[in-house]
DNA sequence: GATGAATGAGAGTTCATTCAT
DNA sequence: AATGAATGAACTCTCATTCAT
């Protein structure tokens, strides 16, 4: 399975925004000392000297510091995750895996990727979900009703299989989202911690698969 | 069971402190404050109206605006997890549950308990421990090597009678841990949102004994 | 007749307020800068340094840069104008000058010499009026209301003896402060200008007094 | 009597600058944007906003912000002012108007057209005139000087005749200026308030014919 | 111990102006 | 001639912290 290419999907849609260089330049300064400081931590001066731009140039394209977190978030919350959701989906429908362990092996792995592809992202995100209510719940919401309802068809599936347990999608789905941030987190809070991907997937499926199982 | 009284503890904690009873107004209005806003959202003067004081008294105790959030935190972090984990296990281990499941349902049910009793806490805890990276290294560790050191007996017990499966310590305390979070953080993050805590221990307990039996 | 003092009722209403020193300094800085430069050409650096406080303390009592404007400006039109309206009415009709002629002269006197004493904040207040629509209807309608209807028994009393054209009290209150105005503008505008009060008040009284002649 | 058409003689003016029709815009949205808000609450951008050109069209021509207001009221004082003065004072002259009372009248109405078609402009040199003494100086001296030194003969002329009392010319034209602006400045300072042109000229002819008459 | 006026460094933001395209 | 990205100085305002009372 072709993995999908997260940071490719992020530079493009930069691309769109039609931002000069010095304009990225400011967007990945951001992204950087966000991650590492934190939103309120980090100035607008000291986003100018990261990216080596005048701080009258940080504000002509943003507006007001807010709107840089806002230019950081928004693609990645609205058109990325999504984005990859859909595709990575469809990847998984079209080549219809028969066996739910297969299936979980798939999923568990793509998320441990995409995780460790943007961890300063995702960092950013978990940060200022908690001080903005209003991000959080929009997330989480968006993200529960776009994989749900697209996974409640591969669910329903294995289910008359016979190879998982029938509960509602929304408790399969929290168990499996649990497992793989229960393994995350740490890497999100502990700096220098990485993961082994193939480890984890392997890991992290042998529970589930015991987890989930009819009976 | 008697469950154990987290807020007891922590007044008991700011008792021994020897604060006068503006210095406790203060530390509650930070208690507050920091759950609501977050650490850099909240300024002295927003504490000194709050707690009814001078900004002068906020600087009398704490000396610094981090000394309030360490106040705070750290016997939180030092003392009462460790208290409450420590009663707690104690309380475990001497009743000598007989079955793996009455175990888990106790466990599981007693950390929903927690959480509840502690969410403006485990908001600054969770807020701060991304920015402040020593933070979460410190108390993840501390609660690992804790819980988990205590726990290895009960585990041992539970995997010599042919209950659980034979992975490391570790690895069972990352599932158990996983799976209460994953019904935790969404209160966290969604204000308004509570928990059913009968409920959710018995979807639990039913998940996590399957996910978590020998074959 | 005495003079109303001003000066004297402004300071009273700054004790009033109950500031310190550093913000009486603040005040009075202001007032100065802002009469010769105009408000937005004011920068609160400006005002902190000539007053010898640092920025905070400007903002310490008065909140944002309009708010001291607004400190200078409102107890001026609020207060300082119709109390010494009102008390400058009160003694013209307890003095019940018999002579239209007397009445004009001591109207005209006392509000030449008001605008002589207060020329700092006329200046300031001449401004406003025209970037803030507000002010100037507020104001206008203050003093009108005010004026014409305390003046309109005066002028009653002297258009029944047969020395005052029974025009409306309206237009009759606008000629006389036509006519002030017209002498006091000039001193407004250019610097170092002075008024003759005595001369000026002849010359006014005597075009007056023909203008407002009955036939 | 043809009333002088100033917006036509401010357009010519314009046109013998040789601008391009960007730059007439530029003219035009400054005058609209400093009449309604005062030149510092006008910035450039706001102006290049409403003009529909770009930032540096705006400074093409008139090099900086101040180059701008200096192209609005330079030739509205120093040509259409005067100009404006001079072809009515041409028309007055050559009319010869026997009566003082006919001369008055039509003086008067004049000035209230005038007036009432420069509105902004007015509005703008009310605003500047205070901050910059410099403007108000020049413009006072140059109006005073003009028309007192062309009224002049008009004015004996009407002495002799025994119309018109004997005082000098600049105290004569002071009670006009003054009567007609005390109508002027509230239409001047609250938005929306218009003036009934024929209204205001009989009434304060009717005063200014009294308050000017010998004896 | 408690007050709150005072501080001053630094934050976010605006804006007149320049200049390469 | 026209553009608009870029600049950087200056501005208003905040806030943790101090200290005389």
């Amino acid at each position: 399975m072709a993995n999908t290419d997260i940071p490719a999907l992020f530079a493009e849609s930069l691309t769109n925004l039609k931002l000069t260089d010095k304009q990225k330049a400011v967007l990945e300064a951001s992204l950087k000392l966000f991650s590492e400081k934190g939103f309120d931590n980090t100035s607008t001066s000291d986003i100018a000297k990261l990216a080596g731009v005048s701080e009258g140039t940080v504000y002509k394209q943003f507006k007001t510091k807010a709107g840089i977190l806002k230019a950081i978030v928004e693609p990645f919350a609205e058109n990325v995750i999504p984005l990859a959701a859909t595709e990575f989906l469809d990847e998984v429908s079209t080549e219809n895996l028969p066996d739910f362990k297969d299936f979980l092996t798939t999923v568990i792995k793509n998320r441990f990727q995409f995780a460790m592809n943007n961890l300063p992202q995702l960092r950013i995100l978990f940060h200022e979900a908690i001080t903005t209510p209003k991000i959080s719940e929009k997330i989480s919401k968006e993200i529960l009703t776009l994989l749900s309802s697209n996974l409640k068809q591969a669910y329903l599936f294995y289910q008359t299989k016979g190879e998982l347990v029938k509960w509602s999608p929304d408790r399969i789905f929290r168990y499996m989202i649990s497992t793989v941030v229960g393994y995350v987190i740490p890497v999100l809070l502990i700096p220098g911690l990485t993961l082994d991907v193939d480890q984890v997937t392997k890991e992290s499926t042998e529970f589930l698969l015991k987890g989930l199982s009819p009976k």
